[in-house]
DNA sequence: TTGAAAGCGCTAACAG
DNA sequence: CTGTTAGCGCTTTCAA
């Protein structure tokens, strides 16, 4: 049983493939109504399904978008994922997604792939933005950067530094005054944009002598081995970079005897759904996860003609962990 | 600038399409290798890319596999997401990823997107397996269940009975009498092994006088509210169907100023990451993950004559939450 | 309103 | 070893 084309489906019905075009797609041309229930009709009886990858090659369009994500393990891009997955199936699109493992040579690898498989466009989270974009100015491939952005392209951001600011006032309105900080990896701009909100927090309010800080990765581990470089000094506070490290703050907190917050205030950034269920619950800033995604799939299904430079409010969300009741 | 095409490359090599192909493609024609020298270059003069679509389109093949999860959000899922990217990345695979809500009609009308898309194979965790199998058997569309899957079919599962009954032992070797279990959904197959498990172990044991048993989702907050279900009772240990379940059942331990493990042990399942890290630890039944993913790779690109009908072994990963150590 | 036919870019016979 | 050519299934002019 070999697969039924649109030829079938024309014969079934007594007439052309243009005309079964026609109805399957509703034009370009008009077709009677009488003819149009022939076609429907035979298109049900012979099971007929358009062939995506034919329509492609002569349409142009593949209706499929890209994700690049550096880890989809991670519970902030896994619900991104998902929040793109959702805005792009009302959008009738499909997503392709792949893992960068934030790597670059991954990442451009990927990219090549996905170029290859003639996407529509692309949401990525990229390593290598100049690269990247290069790539896909070149192929003629909408694309939409999430957090870092060449000049020029479209993004979508949050205000990273402007959360960060607004988590360690918060702390500092506790009366907190060594505030440390587990920062994102060395040189990622995301993670320099809440490290430099915390600083400038920091030090405009004179609220401590020393500035702690460390690099870490964005992962439960990271999260961990941070605290445990940081908890010597004993800060009397601690802004996680992100959730997945606030959870491994958490943990060392645990495993040193320190319990928060009342041995030590927590503060962190995302948002995900992971940060309201730890103990305690996690004060933290807030990514409009669903908002971002909805807009990248927008711009990519129909661009702004100037590209789109987004960058989105965050809301602190008080829970227990900063020391609020 | 429109598309090089193959014919391009052709023109600037001096050669024809057919060579170009043979050398892209390194067969199925033998090229002299001045001649492919040629192509070669002029390939990279180009900046040639071979097109996917057209070549999908004679060739068959799409290089690409679909993976229908829930909800994408969920840990355990996307960590099985991304194993099966790199899985399908190892073979040279793309993923379309979607989320089918755990509803019926969506699930289906993603597959029948996937299958106009002409995918080589799906990965599916199915509320409606019979419906789906039949869709996809008809299509000719490779595919491996995970989880529930219809008689006949291949698929792939983690012994989710045996698990349980070793976790449920394990808890027993505690002391504990009264062990409680926070369940999957009401008739979700998984669920009902996991519960079965349970049960049998308790039973067989004489290890407790009523079986607290609630249905919730594998969410959150279906363990937080499952756990406000049954605390009441105060029993002294709770087995959670799932990581995700355990994460909020802890949070209600805490609501409720019962210490973990002092005050009620917990035992759980799944073994994602986020289990580890959780505090206390928890112990937990864990899922070969990269195994489930790589042999559900495999089985799509080179299936066995026969269904594979695996089931993976698991194993008890003993952290805090039991009350170990 | 309908039909014939020209491709979309590529692979794989088939023929030199 | 290399070139010619017939499709793959569909959309869309262009004619009728």
């Amino acid at each position: 049983m070999t697969r039924v084309t649109q030829a079938d489906v024309a014969r079934a019905a007594g007439t052309s493939m243009a005309v079964v075009s026609y109805v399957v797609n509703r034009g370009p041309r008009p077709v009677a109504e009488e003819t149009r229930q022939r076609v429907l009709a035979a298109i049900e009886q012979t099971g007929y399904r358009p062939d995506g990858v034919a329509r492609a090659l002569v349409g142009g369009s593949t209706m499929t978008l890209g994700l690049i994500v550096p880890d989809i393990a991670n519970e902030f891009f896994a619900e991104l994922a998902g929040a793109v997955e959702h805005a792009a199936r009302a959008a009738k699109r499909t997503v392709l997604l792949a893992n960068s493992d934030g790597d670059v040579q991954t990442e451009l690898g990927l990219l090549e792939t996905f170029l290859q498989r003639r996407i529509d466009g692309v949401v990525i989270i990229s390593k290598a933005p100049i690269t990247a974009a290069r790539m896909l100015e070149q192929a003629e491939t909408r694309r939409v950067f999430l957090g870092a952005a060449p000049a020029g392209e479209s993004s979508i951001g949050v205000d990273n530094f402007g959360g960060a600011v607004a988590a360690t006032i918060h702390l500092v309105g506790h009366g907190f005054e060594r505030i440390a900080m587990i920062g994102g990896p060395a040189g990622d701009e995301v993670a320099e944009a809440r490290r430099a909100g915390w600083q400038h927090a920091i030090t405009s309010l004179g609220a401590v002598d020393d500035l702690a800080f460390v690099h870490q990765p964005f992962t439960f581990d990271g999260g961990y081995v941070g605290a445990r470089q940081l908890l010597g000094a004993r800060p009397q506070a601690v802004f996680a970079a992100s959730d997945r490290q606030a959870i491994g703050l958490l943990r060392a907190a645990a495993d040193e005897g320190l319990s928060v917050p009342d041995d030590l205030a927590v503060i962190t950034f995302d948002g995900s759904a992971a940060s309201a269920y730890a103990v305690p619950s996690l004060t933290t800033v807030q990514q409009p996860i669903a908002e971002m995604a909805a807009l990248a799939v927008q711009q990519l299904i129909e661009p702004d003609p100037q590209p789109l430079n987004a960058v989105l409010e965050v809301g602190l969300v008080v829970r227990r962990s900063c020391g609020c009741s």
